[in-house]
DNA sequence: ATATTTTTGCAAATGCATTTGCAATTGCAA
DNA sequence: TTGCAATTGCAAATGCATTTGCAAAAATAT
């Protein structure tokens, strides 16, 4: 059966702590801070296993590798083009389905957007938030 | 200087004739027809060099081989799960950019519509248009 | 505690898409 | 039509993400 490992805590964790999906590489350096020489090969051992308990889900993006994230509702994604990061996006137009012509049958749909997270707007001010006075 | 080959132009003719995007296999079968003892190493050199000259444009889908399309303007794709063709979609709605949260500057976004292409339809009715009576 | 089975770490192996080396072929300018 | 640079075909090499073999280490039932 399976048993509980600090390996496999550790990863689950840095998901859970993300809140996004990362890549396998960053997994390894977030959960390396508690369990310093773990590996990738335990890292995709674990992803398989918590992928099958339907607990993460596999995030594919166009031409990047594949990310990981906790297993949740349909959303999409942004991709920052600055920092590299993805985020969820829990907005959805149901109009997007009836962007097909007359003729396929769509059942489901993916919207990634890219731009500037809010971290990496360009800099006119200096605080992020609380823009217009 | 770049030359005329036949096999260049062999793989510009089957994206133009497809009028979608094409995986190397598949622009390899179709430009054998013309030049039997065409290779993979010659379409990827052909696609690098029309891809420079903006004259084809690289579609990359998620978790899917990079496939490619005669360059051409903003549009979104349709992937069929029965014959996994990719299709181009030529709608596109502005509304969707503003699905990002406050905070996030979108400057792109792609959408990827799933389902079944016309020729792949259940077949409740043999004819897939004049569907209503 | 002990035995047993799962899991880990590490290195090596896969699997694939894509690229490259090189000799032979081909396009084209002169 | 000749000469040379670009291109091709083929096989071998890359580059990467992901997986695997295996011995050592760790988790749990008894």
């Amino acid at each position: 059966m399976v048993r509980y490992t600090k390996q496999r805590a550790a990863i689950a964790e840095a998901l859970r702590l993300a809140a996004r999906p990362l890549l396998p590489a960053e997994i390894l350096s977030d959960a390396q801070q508690s369990v310093p020489n773990l590996n990738l090969a335990t890292i995709y051992r674990n992803l398989n296993l918590l992928i099958q308990e339907q607990r993460v889900a596999a995030v594919h993006l166009p031409g990047q590798t594949t990310r990981f994230e906790i297993a949740g509702h349909h959303h999409h994604h942004f991709h920052c083009r600055e920092c590299d990061k993805v985020f969820d996006i829990h907005a959805c137009s149901s109009a997007i389905s009836q962007l097909a012509p007359k003729g396929f049958a769509v059942d489901d749909h993916e919207v990634i957007l890219y731009g500037r997270c809010p971290s990496c707007r360009p800099a006119r001010q200096t605080r992020p938030a609380q823009s217009r006075r």
